[in-house]
DNA sequence: CAGTGAGCGAGCTTCCGCTTGACTT
């Protein structure tokens, strides 16, 4: 009996990852005989109250991250116990860097420590994982080093450089939120710049087997008066069809949740602010019910996708059911998580917003493998006629788009513009019901959505998914940004800090620094260049005085 | 003797990215 507990105690091993909701599912799988730890994140970061960088050599001083060293103690205390550490932090380039500082922080106890990796969480996969443990990859912990310094320097150098050109407190320059701000300025300007123009133009309505359809002459009169004229002759013709075409096109469905589209979806369909939905999908994942809700691959488990094709088979029918799709990464995706996805097709006790953004995700999990919709897009020119003058060179176009089967819709509708159109013969003539001038105006491009300036930054590369909400965030604080009935809307000091940087520091706000930054990190990764000579590179063609 | 300027130190502020409770308003 003493035995065997003793026995249990020396073999105990240690699993390291850094999320606690990770650690409850993998000590599952794992079973007796292991302890699962999680770091909460990185343990180790530049300090907050100083540079933490030598100018000279750019050699980085990494501090203990605030409450982290009484929770490392603990780990510490559990690894000298333990005749096996297994660092599992997540396989991408901060995932990394943690693991590095793990190590550095147990390798004094000599005990065996192994570093390994996985792409999700299922007992196989921990299994294997745990089999073939290998060392920490220090071209991809250097790289991490590379992007911290480089964040670093940028924000605390240049932001008291602003605020002393500005005569103004307070106001920060970073890699990420500069370019985030010259997007919202740049979209101001626009609408400023912007001149409302008014238009005309005219509308022939027919009507054809009780379906009523238009068709528009696409000359924009910039007065009414002079489509006075054409509409006096107009209304007396008669239109021949000349042209008539129809086309079936299929609508594709979307691809599943990652952060960026979760964010900028539920922003604009449930109207939450992309701080709550980060916050909700938390709370989803926490309780077991969603996948990780910080990712940017579309990746899907296929055993889960087989499984949502047979519920969409059995609920909607087979027409319904799509095929097993992959999509293609963008190279910034780091690739340690699958997509955002109910982790399973029971129905969970939820209510209110929590409810509706499960099922959001729920919807859209499904549409991704469903059918695409099929569209009827159909076009015609139709001329008018006069008596005696014949035909004249004035085409109107009619446009008919019908839908003839919903497909992935059906479950995750969205908005269409469906139109009517008959079915028209080349060569007949209609007689118009009504002939109508239409007033238009231009319209000014719309200022940012919190959802849609995070959609923006992920398109171009800027910020990561556990960041996106804070960006936002960021801004407001810096009171560089204003909400207004839900939109973004740069302050006069914004306007300032835009220019400011597009004068002394243009690469700062540059929309392909953090890509041109990416690029020399993949060097980095793969060994090829000098992680310190890469920060100098890039630092010093700011010329900071 | 009063005003000025240089130099110094203290205190405050600033970045991005990884992860959740433990704090305070």
């Amino acid at each position: 009996m003493l035995w065997t507990i003793s026995h249990l105690l020396t073999g105990m091993k240690l699993f390291i990852v850094e999320s606690p909701t990770k650690a409850k599912t993998i000590v599952r799988y794992l079973g007796r005989g292991w302890r699962v730890e999680a770091t909460l994140g990185h343990i180790k970061d530049l300090p907050p109250d100083n540079l933490g960088v030598d100018m000279e050599s750019l050699e980085p001083t990494f501090v203990w991250v605030r409450g982290k060293k009484k929770l490392f103690d603990r780990i510490r205390e559990l690894a000298k116990k333990a005749t096996f550490v297994c660092i599992g932090t997540d396989p991408d380039r901060e995932g990394e860097a943690i693991a590095y500082f793990v190590r550095e922080e147990l390798k004094r106890l000599n005990i065996p420590i192994g570093r390994v990796v996985f792409y999700e969480i299922t007992p196989d996969s921990i299994r294997q994982a745990v089999e073939a443990p290998g060392e920490v990859n220090t071209h991809l912990v250097k790289a991490q080093f590379a992007r911290r310094v480089l964040d670093r320097l940028i924000g605390y150098r240049l932001s008291p450089y602003l605020c002393k050109a500005t005569g103004k407190l307070g106001l920060s320059v970073g890699r990420v939120q500069s370019p985030a701000l010259r997007l919202v300025v740049e979209r101001e300007r626009e609408i400023i710049a912007f001149k409302k123009r008014e238009y005309y133009h005219i509308k022939a309505v027919f009507e054809k087997g009780s379906v009523e359809f238009s068709a528009l002459w696409n000359y924009r009169f910039e007065r009414v008066e002079n489509a006075k004229p054409y509409l006096e002759k107009l209304r007396r013709a008669l239109f021949e069809v000349s042209l008539f075409s129809e086309e079936r096109k299929e609508k594709e469905p979307p691809k599943p949740f990652i952060t960026s589209s979760l964010q900028s979806v539920a922003n604009q369909r449930l109207k939450m602010k992309v701080e709550q939905v980060q916050k909700t999908a938390q709370k989803l994942y926490e309780q077991g019910y969603i996948t990780y809700p910080r990712t940017d691959s579309h990746r899907m488990n296929q055993q889960k996708a087989q499984e949502f094709m047979d519920y969409i088979k059995k609920t909607y029918g087979s027409n319904y059911v799509g095929k097993l799709r992959s999509f293609p990464q963008k190279s910034t995706t780091q690739g340690a998580h699958e997509c955002i996805r109910p982790t399973g097709l029971t129905t969970p006790p939820l209510k209110g917003g929590e409810l509706a953004l499960y099922e959001l995700i729920l919807h859209r999990t499904l549409a991704s493998l469903a059918s695409p919709a099929l569209l009827l897009e159909r076009r015609a020119v139709l001329n008018p006629l006069y008596e005696g003058k014949g035909r004249e060179e004035m085409p109107f176009m009619a446009k008919g788009l019908e839908l003839l089967f919903d497909g992935y819709l059906r479950i995750y509708p969205e908005e269409l513009e469906l139109s009517a159109l008959p079915f028209l013969q080349e060569g007949e003539v209609l007689k118009p019901k009504k002939i109508v001038v239409e007033k238009r105006q231009t319209q000014p491009p719309p200022r940012y959505t919190e959802g849609a300036l995070v959609k923006k930054l992920e398109e171009l590369g800027i910020g990561r998914p556990s960041t996106y909400a804070t960006i936002v965030k960021t801004l407001k604080e810096r009171n560089y940004v204003v909400e207004e009935k839900g939109y973004l809307k740069p302050t006069e000091v914004a306007f300032e800090v835009v220019d400011f940087l597009k004068e002394k520091f243009p690469g700062v706000i540059d929309y392909s620094f953090t890509n041109q930054m990416e690029q020399g990190l993949d060097e980095v990764e793969k060994g090829s260049r000098d992680w310190q000579e890469l920060v100098r590179e890039f630092f010093l063609s700011f010329k900071v005085e």
